[in-house]
DNA sequence: GTAGGGTTAG
């Protein structure tokens, strides 16, 4: 009987009743186990070979030590990787360059960096190190916990880069906000002759989002894998991520198929870009061919009932959720429901649903209920909001600056004291704000007040006369408030000189109007910002799209996609302290 | 036949 025709459970049978089988059999019945996700039949087959002697195989345990690392089902599954590798060792078997890779990416999946980096001395040991699976192994056992450096100290030591290599590390710089590196990464590999594959592309893709790059992955596209459906997804994504939603439309229709990710990815994007029609369409579709929308297309089709201030749709969509698709609402999907009450002023409800849940809130849900409270004028909700938000996020900036501008506009000074004497304790730093500006791929970064800008004289003008005319439209600025509070301290609001300002500025001056204007900045957006941002693209007729560090916002004349409520913006974002 | 890719708002 040829084992290799019998379907997994017959064979599976055969090896329980103890009929020989030859040594073939094993490593499909393997492959179906990381598939089923079995860890209890992956045991039987391991009993057996234990059994039957052939326990020495080393590729065999090999195999099996990745079969225990990627099976999720059981907590022990992986444990059982590592304990099948020290039996290997027991019987005296030298590991191979593969069974360590595969050890090592065991390690990696199970964040386990103490143990990984015991088996990376033994590969020093062994000198190793240079060897294309180990080192691949090793990169991406790095890379998966944030240690970037040693990721890519991993791939320079290895001797033969191969295209998995390469792709490792730029996926690796992706995954640790370094596209700037991902990218020259990509230039080298390409010039060292490694064509990239769908693997490559994919993950190129990945940083022209952050990058903001979109004409580098278009070109990349070009290079082919357009029929492959994670490239297809990737290339929405990016579209989507760059501002450009009708590039994302047509390479999502352009897609001969389509996974729920596909799907979920271009329902985000319409959402992002404050499309609730197109939304709410989309969704519709993908119900129609069969496909089941899971928790993350529901933060979609949530946000984007929240842009657009739909109390009642997101409610029904809430319920249809739990009911219809019984998945278990997480925060992401409370969090979107308590944005739309804050924008429609209704904080009590808010209140209420934060009260009910299952969890204790996140920060983000603290920093709605705070900016909420603000602009309806709930002092007291706000600076409840506002402590507890410090108690879960006391490291960040940002916090302190939306604390310091609650506290500032209510004179509460006492308040401002003591909030101030705990930043000096906390050794709290400057707001970090700056902005990136990517014209014809060439990335340019801004930070407030920066003296030494290309074209400096040229650009300070134009924003000058923006300001005007934009002034002359009903821009009010809410910059350059001088307020003293009752130490004496001068606080001064300068919101003229504002990374982003100064980076859209430099778009419009190096730009033609018909391209839009992408700008990303490392912090949240002012409402004075933003209010300017809206005049401007009154003004040029043009797009402008910035990625802030909590949404992106695309101007289009005079709107902005967020859902141009400004209210859950902050104050201001710069304070001498 | 062991290593590398795509979705989460606020």
């Amino acid at each position: 009987m040829d084992p290799t025709s019998l379907d997994f459970q017959e064979a599976l049978s055969l090896i329980t009743e103890g009929t020989s089988v030859e040594s073939s059999i094993y490593v499909p019945l393997l492959q179906e186990c990381i598939e089923r996700n079995s860890v209890s039949e992956a045991q039987v087959i391991h009993g057996h070979i234990v059994k039957i002697g052939t326990h020495e195989d080393l590729f065999l345990m090999t195999f099996l030590v990745n079969v225990y690392a990627k099976c999720e089902a059981m907590e022990n599954a992986r444990k059982l990787a590592f304990r099948v590798f020290i039996e290997m060792l027991e019987v005296g078997a030298y590991p191979t360059n593969y069974t360590l890779g595969v050890v090592l990416n065991a390690c990696c999946l199970m964040y386990a960096i103490g143990l990984g980096k015991q088996i990376h001395s033994c590969i020093v040991k062994y000198d190793i190190e240079y060897d294309t699976s180990v080192g691949n192994a090793l990169g991406s056992l790095y890379s998966n916990c944030g240690n970037l450096n040693s990721a890519v100290k991993a791939f320079l030591k290895i001797r033969e880069k191969n295209v998995i290599s390469w792709t490792t590390v730029i996926s690796s710089c992706g995954d640790n906000r370094d596209s700037g590196m991902g990218l020259r990464f990509f230039g080298k590999m390409l010039s060292e002759g490694v064509g990239p594959n769908e693997f490559t592309l994919t993950s190129i893709l990945s940083l022209c989002c952050v990058m903001q790059a979109l004409s580098v992955g278009s070109q990349t596209i070009k290079t082919g894998f357009l029929s492959d459906v994670v490239v297809g997804t990737a290339l929405v994504n990016m579209y989507n991520k760059c501002g450009s939603i009708e590039r994302a439309s047509k390479a999502f229709v352009e897609m001969s198929t389509r996974t729920l990710i596909s799907w979920t990815s271009m329902i985000t994007g319409f959402a992002q870009h404050g499309c609730l029609q197109q939304t709410l369409q989309l969704f519709e579709d993908m119900r129609l061919v069969g496909v089941r929308p899971n928790k993350i297309t529901f933060v979609g089709v949530l946000s984007a009932c929240s842009h657009a201030g739909m109390v009642d749709e997101a409610l029904a969509y809430f319920e249809m959720m739990k009911n219809e698709h019984k998945i278990k609402p997480v925060m992401d999907h409370f969090a979107c429901v308590i944005d739309i009450f804050v924008r429609l002023g209704c904080l009590d409800e808010a209140f209420e649903i934060i009260k009910k849940m299952d969890f204790e809130p996140n920060e983000f849900i603290w920093y709605t209920m705070i900016a909420g409270s603000r602009s309806h004028k709930n002092l007291e909700l706000g600076f409840y909001a506002a402590e507890l938000l410090l108690k879960l996020n006391p490291k960040n900036s940002e916090t302190y600056v939306l604390l310091l501008n609650t506290y500032i506009s209510a004179g509460r000074w006492q308040d401002v004291s003591r909030v101030r004497k705990l930043m000096k304790d906390e050794k709290i730093g400057k707001l970090k704000d700056w902005s990136w500006i990517s014209i014809k791929d060439k990335v340019y970064s801004f930070k407030p007040d920066f003296q030494f800008r290309p074209q400096c004289e040229e650009a300070d003008q134009l924003l000058a006369d923006l300001i005007e005319k934009a002034k002359n439209h009903g821009y009010e600025p809410q910059g350059d408030l001088g307020v003293t509070d009752e130490q004496d301290e001068e606080t001064t609001f300068s919101t003229i000189h504002h990374s982003e300002k100064l980076a859209v500025t430099f778009g419009l001056l190096n730009t033609s109007n018909a391209v839009p204007i992408h700008v990303i900045k490392s912090t949240s957006m002012c409402q004075d910002c933003h209010s300017f941002i809206k005049f401007v693209s009154i003004l040029t007729a043009g797009e402008i799209i910035v990625r802030d560090s909590k949404r992106l916002h695309k101007f289009v004349s005079g709107c902005c996609s967020c859902g141009d409520f400004g209210s859950l913006l902050q104050l201001f974002l710069e304070l001498n302290w």
